[in-house]
DNA sequence: ACTAGAAGGACCC
DNA sequence: ATCCAGGGTCCTTCTCGC
């Protein structure tokens, strides 16, 4: 209810901006939206075929499959103030993932709320991995129920799979469900195998070799047409009997369970593959899956959830067939845009994706550089094609805990202390990785969150020196407050700002190295500064002492400004004083740069900073780009005389004497 | 070795 | 049918001096 206010709030504040803007304005914002557009245009790419798969409902799928009392009960897992997930029967009540217990009870009297087990899911998990990495050894997991795949290799390779290669038992609760992961012939290893069954997952078995022999058709004459699929999309895999195996009584040593002598043959297609895929998960674990097949992440992610649950959708690989998918479809469902987001765009008429082409003038107008073209890529079905390795490690490391409010400042003090010597273990045994900025986090009764954070001039993972600083946060904030005792319901204690690997400092050193001297690239774009500064668009006589990197946008009046920023199209950046078109000065305005001046890089921001005299750098216009006061240009490259080149550096301006 | 840091949010599962 | 766990990522805004 608050937020629905400020969320309001901010709405107006945006409808009053856009209508002070000019019509000529819009017009350029328009014009600057079509030309993104056409670039965007060019960026179809059909050549891979990506595969996003989801567990259905996997938290509560895994308890239900344990404990088959609850299967046909309401149930949810998590906690009584909070749900992670619910099972199908509760979500008719309502009972979603991320709501409070005694709401969902208030939903659904009967709901069952089971501990959640990360152990247990984890190691589900892991049995699910080593399904999926037959088909894409690089699959990249976006959490333990969820990943993407690359099947364009497999398909290739699937060609030429005989059919056993492709045949699998039906599912059974009651018969053997062993298969042999050999069959595939793309996992050469018994990787697969030997990850599931020693991860204490004690129900899923596998064949050994002497079942292998006996349990594959042999004979390719056994296709029956009836095709039972829970698909509802014809399936071209056919059931199959296999006489060899209806006539062995014996049982699978594995198992324990007779063999089943029901066999489905999977075809060579993409559907049927990725159906193949969900079928071996079943088998292996008793559990559904869903998934979506299309040209890149984005759409397939967004088809995991066409035909959920336990079902599968594949987008055409056509532009027509991808805009017409995009076209109807509610924004909402864009990942990345989430509530607010949503009730955001929905204030200015954008619901569903052809609204971002439709209002893409005010979108333009209202939103930064990266999240514009994101907008418009998503219209246009568009994303990233190729599966990136999650390389570099986790970014920060965190350990939080909710409880009932707590306010005596020893037991403050003794949370803070267990919290963070347990973020030191953690970040001892993920790799012993060591960071500077410990950030405190708290929630106060009201739900109000704050964070107080602090860096160190040095790494550390030790937890008395994590704990140091985190209770001197904790003591600031408790005597900031001192009139009534600080009342929390949260605290939490993260580390981030880790140390750099190895490669990439190696990397900066390479790009410092050749621009160590001055380019031709560099001394004209100083040059251009140079000029434009004499120009009449730059009043030569305000006050010294700094110069512009680029000459201001006067797209909003300055001062009024409040959202402009970003890498890209726009560029946001810590300006000490700026010169309007008209020649005014205005001193200490966070400003746009419409345009970054000719030697504008896309390379390392560094780039063409000068050795000698200044620091000048710009922003690439990749979007990867972080934020970009962070890296954004050190706007002035200030004529003179006197010292640092950053006016707010300290006066150890030693610091920035590399330069 | 590092180009700022701190705070706050949105969002994801 | 309401403000929520705990682990994250990414983005944005503000402050900083004289």
């Amino acid at each position: 209810m608050k937020k629905d206010k400020e969320i309001l709030k901010k709405v107006t504040a945006l409808k009053e901006e856009l209508a002070a803007v000019s019509e000529a304005h819009l017009e350029a914002c328009m014009n600057k939206a079509n030309a993104l557009l056409s670039s965007l245009y060019q960026q179809y790419d059909f050549t891979r075929t990506i595969v996003h798969m989801d567990m259905d409902a996997f938290y509560a799928a895994v308890e239900m499959r344990d404990n088959p009392s609850l299967a046909n009960i309401p149930m949810a897992v998590g906690g009584e103030d909070m749900l992670s997930t619910s099972n199908y029967i509760a979500r008719r009540y309502g009972v979603r993932a991320a709501m409070p217990g005694f709401i969902a009870r208030k939903l659904c009297a009967d709901l069952v709320i089971v501990p959640t087990d990360m152990a247990k899911y984890s190691a589900v998990s892991r049995v699910i991995r080593s399904v999926l990495s037959q088909y894409d050894p690089n699959m990249t997991p976006l959490s333990l129920d969820e990943a993407y795949m690359d099947f364009t290799d497999h398909l290739v390779k699937r060609r030429e799979l005989d059919d056993q290669s492709r045949t699998f038992p039906e599912f059974s609760e009651t018969m053997c469900r062993c298969e042999p992961e050999e069959r595939l012939g793309v996992v050469s290893s018994t990787e697969g195998i030997s990850s599931a069954v020693g991860d204490g997952v004690a129900d899923v078995p596998n064949l050994n070799e002497d079942n292998l022999q006996n349990s594959v058709a042999t004979d390719d004459t056994r296709i029956l047409p009836s095709a039972t699929n829970s698909d509802t999309e014809p399936s071209e895999a056919r059931i199959m009997k296999d006489t060899t195996v209806s006539t062995d009584t014996s049982q699978c040593p594995r198992c324990n369970m007779p063999h089943n002598p029901k066999r489905i043959l999977f075809d060579v297609g993409v559907e049927d593959a990725v159906r193949e895929m969900r079928h071996r998960i079943h088998l292996k674990t008793r559990l559904t899956a869903s998934a979506g097949i299309a040209a890149n992440c984005l759409l397939a992610k967004i088809c995991s959830d066409q035909n959920k649950p336990n079902g599968q959708y594949m987008l055409p690989f056509t532009v027509d067939a991808v805009q017409d998918f995009m076209k109807d479809l509610p924004v909402r469902k864009v990942p990345g845009v989430g509530k607010v987001s949503e009730r955001q765009l929905a204030a200015f008429d954008v619901k569903v994706c052809s609204d971002f082409y439709k209002h893409r003038d005010v979108l333009y107008f209202l939103y930064s550089g990266g999240m514009f073209e994101y907008f418009l890529s998503v219209y246009l079905g568009l994303g990233a094609n190729r599966l990136s390795k999650n390389e570099d490690g986790p970014k920060s490391k965190s350990v939080e805990r909710t409880f009932r409010g707590m306010s005596d400042p020893d037991q403050l003090r003794t949370l803070c202390h267990e919290l963070s010597l347990e973020l030191a273990e953690d970040l001892k045994s993920a790799k012993n990785l060591q960071g500077k900025t410990v950030t405190l986090k708290i929630k106060l009764v009201t739900f109000e969150v704050k964070t107080r954070s602090q860096s160190l001039p040095t790494a550390t993972n030790d937890g008395e020196d994590i704990y140091n600083v985190a209770n001197q946060l904790l003591t600031t904030e408790m005597k900031n407050c001192s009139s009534k005792p600080l009342k929390l319901r949260l605290m939490g204690v993260r580390m981030s700002n880790f140390t750099t690997s190895d490669s990439k400092q190696q990397k900066l050193k390479v790009i410092r190295d050749t621009n160590s001297t001055p380019s031709d690239k560099r001394i004209s774009f100083l040059d251009k500064i140079e000029a434009e500064r004499k120009s009449e668009k730059v009043n030569q006589s305000c006050n010294e002492p700094l110069g512009l990197l680029a000459y201001m946008s006067t797209d909003k009046p300055i001062g009024t400004t409040s959202n402009i920023s970003n890498a890209g199209r726009n560029v946001s950046t810590k300006l000490s004083s700026v010169w309007d078109e008209s020649g005014d000065v205005t001193t200490r305005k966070t400003g746009k740069i419409i345009e970054l001046l000719e030697g504008a890089s896309n390379t390392d921001p560094w780039s063409l900073a000068d050795s000698t005299s200044s620091s000048v750098a710009t922003i690439p216009s990749d979007s990867t780009v972080k934020t970009a006061t962070k890296y954004g240009p050190l706007d002035f490259y200030r004529s003179s005389k006197s010292g640092a080149l950053d006016p707010w550096a300290k006066d150890d301006s030693s610091s920035l004497g590399g330069f």
